[in-house]
RNA sequence: GCCCCCAUCGUCUAGUGGCCUAGGACACAGCCCUCUCAAGGCUGAAACCGGGGUUCGAGUCCCCGUGGGGGCACCA
């Protein structure tokens, strides 16, 4: 068994509203409030909407409502409030400012006065020249630099990176990284608009919220090195770092951009976690999926509930190679889950399928017959219309040629459905235990198989050609509809029989 | 180009030196069950990237290749 931490962990989620939330969000979000609700300790939801350009409105209530959905909740955040408030970091700024001075003041930082590089200038990733070789503000006294700020001067703060010697970080799961700090450069620190980049807000954020694990996606691996530095620059002691993997694309060709994610929608997929909802799946079995890609538990289990994930979640298990979404898994999860439902339950999370595909949908204990008929046949919500939308329709209009059953003609088909249509009558009810043997006795008195009238019944009382078992389907639908279904096909087949 | 990370079936993974003729899951194929469709059961095909070490013994440790991924903004 992995150990545990004993300690109450406080950990934090913390995105940027530049876009819709996606999945890999959602697993980083999960894996936090995982640990947190382990130990006991807290998770924190903090905005980080330092960059003002790319800010998407709406994207903090999609974010929102999509932890919501998936059933999180946290401790403080921005709705919730908290002894560390504010929760955005844009109206954090003053303090952002106050520790950029004395990291200045100690000498960790310092004023740069360089002009705004033009967007097409050393735009090779190649040829881009560190930025310390060339300033000439690194060694600007601090008096000078002072100055300069109060007659006005457009500036910037930067860390000043040391040029010799090397960093090491150590993160969870992979152990140390060390990088030399040649590498490195005087990064940007506080932008000309006052504001801090992600770098500072985050350091001294993390640091005033008491946060011990920052679980984050690899993509922060790269700055690291520099976080650790500002670490060591104010004195602070760092917190322990997580950085699961990312996610790639299905083929496993590198991660999901903006474009991919487009053309996924237009095949009737997603990487949103706003959109799991309507598209027919269980939170339960999207929050399964995610917490399996790149941690496991053992070499068997595999179906979690939330709970069972705060139970059994450990950082040790989570894997450090990059891993594709399956979404064939999703739809796997999804039915396992769907047949672990209670049918009143299922037959409420159906209820708005139903209604959205225009059905009235006001019997619910009808419903829930319903809903007990789909529970192992469903693999997504949405599917309840398509599979079970003649459970509600007033008529029904099955094609012709399927009430004709194989090798049959339409004379003897129609003797056949009025031999059905008189036994069913005469049925007290349409169980399987008293439908089921009449009917295939029938079928022997008339030299035909089973199949030829379970065949007629599933296409005059359903019109599709697949159904639930016809016993539970005649049961829900009801003796009179029925009855006047097989009527109708009866009327259809006569029809065709003079025909021919 | 530079820096960093990673490497077991198609995919997600178990595996922390002998328990591995490498286990599970999804997907796939076949069979069984069966009123259709599912669900379920059984079976099958399917992997340790390559090369060097270390060791009595390597999927497991080390090195080098190769491959994949991420990053290199006054974005996060």
């Amino acid at each position: 068994m992995p150990s545990q931490p004993l300690q109450p962990t406080r950990v934090r989620f913390a995105p940027s509203p530049t876009g819709r939330p996606h999945l890999g969000g959602g697993r980083t979000a999960l894996y936090n409030y995982l640990l947190a609700r382990q130990t006991g300790g807290a998770f924190i939801l903090r905005i980080e909407d330092t960059d003002q350009k790319r800010y998407v409105p709406g994207a903090v209530e999609e974010l929102i409502s999509s932890l919501r959905w998936m059933g999180l909740d946290w401790d403080e955040g921005p709705d919730v409030g908290g002894p560390h408030a504010p929760y955005h970091q844009t109206e954090r700024r003053e303090i952002y400012q106050k520790y950029a001075r004395q990291l200045i003041e100690s000498g960790h930082a310092y004023y740069c006065f360089c002009p705004t590089p033009k967007e097409d200038e050393g735009s090779e990733p190649g040829d881009r020249r560190q930025h310390r070789e060339i300033c000439p503000d690194r060694d600007l006294s601090l008096e000078e630099a002072d100055a300069r700020i109060s007659s006005g001067e457009s500036h910037v703060i930067r860390f000043r990176m040391p040029f010799e010697g090397r960093i090491t970080v150590s993160d969870a799961i992979r152990g140390d990284i060390t990088v030399e700090n040649s590498t490195l450069d005087d990064y940007i620190l506080v932008k000309s608009n006052g504001l801090p980049v992600y770098h500072l807000a985050v350091v001294v954020d993390d640091h005033l919220m008491e946060i011990t694990h920052v679980i984050r996606t690899s993509e922060w691996l790269p700055t690291l090195p520099l976080h650790g530095h500002i670490y060591k620059a104010f004195g602070w002691e760092q917190p322990i770092w997580v950085h699961p993997s990312i996610f790639l694309k299905p083929d496993g060709k590198g991660k999901m951009s903006k474009r991919d994610a487009q053309a996924l929608l237009s095949e009737g997929k997603s990487i949103f976690v706003g959109d799991f909802k309507e598209m027919g799946y269980l939170p339960e079995a999207v929050v399964n999926w995610m917490a399996l890609i790149g941690w496991s538990y053992d070499d068997k289990t595999e179906f979690f509930t939330l709970e069972e994930l705060i139970d059994k979640f450990s950082l040790e298990k989570l894997s450090p190679a990059p891993a594709a979404i399956n979404f064939s898994k999703l739809d796997h999860f999804n039915g396992l889950h769907i047949r672990e439902l209670d049918p009143a339950d299922l037959a409420e999370r159906i209820k708005p399928f139903f209604e959205k595909a225009g059905y009235q949908v006001d019997d619910i204990d009808k419903l829930q017959q319903i809903a007990e008929a789909l529970q192992i046949r469903l693999t997504t919500l949405d599917e309840a219309p398509e599979k079970a939308g003649f459970f509600f329709q007033d008529e029904i209009h099955p094609e012709p040629e399927t009430l004709i059953g194989k090798k049959m003609s339409a004379a003897e088909s129609l003797e056949m459905a009025q031999r059905i249509h008189k036994l069913i009558a005469s049925l007290p009810d349409f169980s399987e235990e008293t439908a089921n043997q009449p009917l295939r006795d029938l079928a022997v008195e008339l030299g035909l198989k089973a199949g030829h009238i379970f065949g007629f019944l599933r296409n005059a009382i359903t019109s599709q050609k697949v159904s639930p078992p016809i016993f539970e389907t005649m049961t829900i639908i009801g003796r009179e509809t029925v009855l006047k279904r097989i009527e109708a096909a009866i009327a259809m087949l006569e029809r065709m029989a003079e025909e021919a």
